[in-house]
DNA sequence: CATGAATGAGTCTTCATTCAT
DNA sequence: GATGAATGAAGACTCATTCAT
């Protein structure tokens, strides 16, 4: 029939062949998103036969599934950078920029996942959730570090710390997602790191031995000064005495 | 069963067989989910055919669109509710327990809303959209509310708090919405109040920082006043030393 | 498309549909056997859509399997005719020569019942099922009643029978169901019915009791002759005493 | 497992290769079936891949129809055991028990053999087809030479006896093959052969109808007698009145 | 010789929607 | 107005077989 195109195409390794293939997929993913997403068009995209996707994923599910799987595997890349930051802020800061920026590069994944993977019964029986969980565990072990710590407010769940961060994400972003308007990485992970920040953290009432000690030293100072005072108003008026 | 059900359908107004249909639709999502609504199971609800369905509803999207309107309808029943509170905590307590309460009665109509309206390019064309902006926005007039009296600090975002809000509700009743555990509504909206509360308040006690900056300051003063009474002593008695 | 086509199949009411369908199927099975039966073929034979048979059927097994009950009713018709025969052995002749009938005018079903329904391992909750024990009772009670009356031999097992019967038509027929050469009807159902009656009915050894009141009858007559001739032989020779 | 298995199966000899091949097959069809029956898990089952089965072979069926023809030739094996047999009535009864024990130890070649095999237009030019003929012309002989010495009804005709046979142990064994039930092999065989054998013998004992025919025609005769005896009495004593 | 990656051609089934009655 | 028979158009998956390496 295509007296054009090659009849079989190229015979590759099969790491290869499954590298192409997740790579289609993502693409014919992004650009027709979930529900008009075919496994021919992924076939068309490679050059391949449909019979050749299906001889490396048994069903079009487990394709998308692993494809997901995958993005989640660059999604983790940033674990190191993340273990560099010194302080709790800053970690939580780029988690949150990190999270926007995936969303940002990767919507009609980002969608797919949020609608169709996590709606799935058997979600949690997923890596997908599995690789989700660690990530999201980031902000579980932050806060409870803070909380132990004491820089953050006893009472704090962390479990809820996680769920208004991410769930504030996707709130957020959703606009983008449908594919309206656009959002700034920074500024969005500025204002939740910001509000999320100050939600946590212990109101510091000043520490009440030194405000004694600070109280006592300035009340003899205060003694001290009178009786300088005291000792100066005696040179300047030597005859009289100040207290009659 | 029906003794009378004529093998036709009864001619009905208008609006009873449209009321019916939606009541029929709303069960079978309830049951059936959206994935699996199909218009014939809603036609034998209600005894009709499936022509009928269409001659009320040009779509079954519109058919579901309308249902979920609906469903908004009377969740936006609480609203003299909320403003009978006096305090905004209170008011803010109402709107997420309410939220997390239509949920945990309405699963099946959540997930359809969050996962297949949301996702709809012509989702901010939606009446459903415009309700759920009414909704929400009580936590937006709340916010600038709060931030005009200097209850809350005032560079809060309220549509931030507000995606703060719905998104946790979102992330934290997926695992019921999927059909797996439970939650309790109080609880939880409990424990999202009360963070998201400490992120919005102004600090009552003084700062911190300040009183440490006064105490400073404090110190730095009576270091110079002690100097300067050494200085006047030191004038006025040029003979003696003045530590023995 | 199809210009000249109808695009939609005239109206039917679901009855005269349904027996347009399973003529159809029937017609399909004839010609392309089994292996090769499409619901796409049988469509196009009724000259409607493909979605139409589904309608009707919802798979093309269930589609089958009512072609064969169908004709297995067809089979039954025979049985009050059957009723009517006076004796066993014409019963039992009728039933062979029906079953190599049915055989004979409809090869294409009786390969799909032997080969397909008969393998199911569903093939026992199946209503061909329950009618093809309908049909074949009739041995079983056949020889169940021949044993009472005496006529069959006693340790006649009346299933073996049937099984031996029913076998025998189909090895006999296979040749034929395979689509090379034919039978007599007439013969094999003679041939059948003699041996298997042969088979079945008593070794009726004479009577004892009749037998010796033959033979006191024989003797006594015997007697008489011997008298008789006495009689005879004294008349013919009056001087002398015949025994000395 | 096998510690040395080389990735690439080692090279056999061709004869070696085939005997592994019809071995994995032979397990293949009798887990799985003829339906399920897959070439690749052959390949898989000998450790070798795909290609290399068709290499032996040129089509699926023809792997299958040998895998039935060296079955077959086992199933021969049991001729010299039959031929030792005396009498017409053990060897039959050893070829039924023989036929059930096969059915018995390997219903999904049987299976396969009644339902694929045999339906094929081409089944009479198979090998198996030549086989079967072979094994089951023993009963065709056997019947013959029971005819040609008398011991069987003249009118006997052997192949309907093969068929009768054969088909019942069929029908007999189709609720064990469908994998439900089972059945005792030597029941079975025992009460075939029982019931075939009464069909065949020739009555041994004079026949009833004949003894009956033979006293009607006696007491005729007798009849007979007695009128001639009294037309000869009357005709020697004229003056006489016979009976006084 | 053995491989194993690749596929062509098929098949059943689904369902939102329509239109003649 | 109500019907309900009819369908167009699609879509996921299968498997015996081949051929370049």
């Amino acid at each position: 029939m295509n007296a054009g195109s090659a009849r079989k195409a190229s015979r590759l390794a099969p790491q290869v062949r499954v590298t192409e293939i997740l790579a289609a997929a993502r693409a014919e993913l992004a650009d027709s998103g979930y529900e008009n997403f075919l496994p021919a068009a992924v076939a068309a995209r490679c050059g391949v036969s449909e019979a050749t996707i299906y001889r490396y994923f048994p069903t079009k599910r487990e394709l998308l599934a692993k494809v997901a799987e995958d993005w989640f595997g660059e999604i983790l890349a940033v674990e190191p950078e993340i273990a560099r930051r010194s302080n709790a802020y800053d970690q939580l800061r780029l988690l949150i920029r990190h999270s926007l920026g995936i969303v940002r590069r990767e919507p009609a994944l980002t969608r797919f996942v949020l609608t169709e993977l996590r709606a799935d019964p058997a979600y949690r029986s997923t890596r997908v959730y599995a690789l989700n969980c660690r990530f999201t565990s980031w902000v579980i072990n932050l806060v409870k570090e803070g909380v132990a710590r004491g820089v953050f407010r006893p009472q704090i769940s962390p479990s809820l710390v996680r769920d208004m961060i991410f769930g504030c994400i996707e709130h957020r972003t959703w606009n983008f997602l449908r594919g309206q308007g656009d959002f700034s990485v920074d500024e969005v992970a500025d204002s939740i790191a910001d509000i999320i920040f100050h939600g946590l953290v212990r109101r510091p009432s000043p520490d009440p031995d030194a405000v004694a000690a600070a109280l006592v030293a300035l009340r003899a100072k205060s003694e001290e000064l009178d009786r300088a005072i005291d000792g100066v108003a005696a040179a300047l008026a030597p005859g009289t005495t100040p207290k009659g």
